[in-house]
DNA sequence: ATATCACTTGGAGTTGACTCCAAGTCAAGC
DNA sequence: GCTTGACTTGGAGTCAACTCCAAGTGATAT
């Protein structure tokens, strides 16, 4: 596959895609003679992880770590499985807050609705 | 109360607080006959609400518009509940997102435990 | 063989959200 | 009246993560 077609594919810009190879969170993308990328399926599975990490905040220098270790072969395995237990809890801390301020803006919402009805109310912020 | 207080209390920099001012999230701060910055508990509480919002994702620039329509009076009421309610939304839409990020990792994790103890195995990435 | 077009590179530019700095002001303590 | 220290301002600098650009190359279509 070339670029433009993962692009497509995985919705990621070409720019973007050659940007994650030179900051180390894609390898070793195979090159035809006349040295144009070809994308594998299993580089194709990467780059979904990769955006699925990244939509989720983990930033790039973590990513970048983490296939970094990969690149040392198995003896890193518990370092990866580690990194990767780390950046979970973190997720788990964001989720729990994401949870009260959805709660908060649904009741801040409401009182909007209170406030609408009732038809000469103003609210402090 | 005054910035350097409200930066301790609410734990948010003096310089993100002027930051904030400037980009049109807080207006009207009181000051002394000196010109120094004397901030009241209301305003704290909506520094809290723009720090709530802010470490949700909502953009400074979302905010920026909401407090304007503030600033033009009760007969913006809907069209700030609507902002809100389209800002929930999308938090909502990150939420799920965010869980299934976790499973993910959960899942790619117990690989890893796996991989672990069966001692030899590697994984794709 | 020449035009087209998607690709290549290194590097510069952009965006959002701060963060820092220099120069100046004001109130309080000595 | 002078020093100290926390405040003020406008503006510059930083950082992460892209995003864009110019100049060049290689395969294909006419």
């Amino acid at each position: 596959m070339t670029i433009s077609e993962v692009s497509k594919k995985c919705n990621v810009s070409a720019d973007t895609l050659r940007y994650y190879e030179k900051a180390g969170l894609i390898s070793f993308i195979n090159r035809t003679p006349g040295g144009v990328r070809n994308y594998t399926e299993q580089d194709c599975k990467q780059i979904e992880f990769i955006k699925c990490m990244r939509s989720a905040g983990l930033s790039i220098e973590v990513l970048r770590k983490y296939f970094e270790l990969f690149k040392r072969g198995k003896r890193t395995l518990k370092a990866r499985r580690d990194l990767l237990a780390n950046e979970r809890e973190n997720l788990q801390v964001r989720f729990k807050e994401l949870q009260d301020t959805i709660r908060r803006l649904d009741y801040k919402i409401s009182v909007y609705d209170k406030a609408l009805k009732s038809k000469d109310k103003e609210l402090k912020f």
